[in-house]
DNA sequence: TGAATACTGAACCATATAGTTCACTATCTA
DNA sequence: TAGATAGTGAACTATATGGTTCAGTATTCA
């Protein structure tokens, strides 16, 4: 790899990749409603443990979910951050789209003046 | 691969795993501001056209990005679908977190609750 | 204490991603 | 028409992902 220009966000590429697999926005949406250890999680999922120990650590990772041990059940509930950056990434986002269909408008009223245009100069 | 339990959205697989790459946030970024070319693109972003090329595909079939050739150039602007479904999931999901840590205080006055009650059966 | 439960970690597999180079086609422009 | 420009596509590399199995450890329960 060359140097990388630095636009990167690292925890936005983290929870973004995390909340593009269904199983894990899957996760998200039970522990929304209830708290959960990994073999409920792996049931509910019809998935192994181990894979959905991974699926847990990658959403951990991106800190949207926190875990804690007790005994030898570790439980699952939703993480502090809480999808607070990643609503303002796309919310800030979504202006920029807007902004460019109003320009449509724009768009329309430019191919109209140059119509004019052609007729008139010819 | 066994049978998968389909909560899949392709759709938002698709676009989270869009945006879960900081070059292609700034793509998004960039295009918010002005259409631009492949080329000038890959020249912003330091990379080869071949590797802008491909962003740009994911960009695409994600629908975040529209892309129309004429001559030899292509060019990029935002998509139509625009980040809608995206914002939407992630601000349904929000209102899980919150609730969840508004659910903390119950679990403090339920901490307190029991240490009364052991006070009160010793 | 011994069996069952819950998780953990290493290793493996197939596929995808992020990037490259190289060879090519199509379109402008002088 | 020749050369420059803009993009395309195939092939390759390195690394990540989503899943598995298998062999463990730690806890709980009878």
């Amino acid at each position: 790899m060359n140097y990388m220009v630095q636009y990167s966000s690292p925890a936005l590429d983290l929870s973004f990749a995390a909340l593009s697999d269904a199983t894990r926005r899957g996760i998200i949406d039970h522990l929304g409603r209830a708290d959960a250890s990994i073999t409920s999680l792996a049931e509910k999922f019809r998935m192994t443990l181990t894979g959905m120990k991974k699926h847990v650590a990658v959403l951990e990772r991106a800190g949207l979910v926190m875990t804690e041990k007790v005994g030898r059940v570790r439980t699952c509930k939703l993480g502090q951050g809480g999808l607070a950056a990643e609503a303002q990434w796309i919310e800030a986002h979504r202006k920029l789209f807007e902004a460019r269909f109003d320009a449509l408008d724009q768009v329309i009223l430019e191919m109209k003046q140059e119509q004019d245009d052609e007729r008139t100069s010819e």
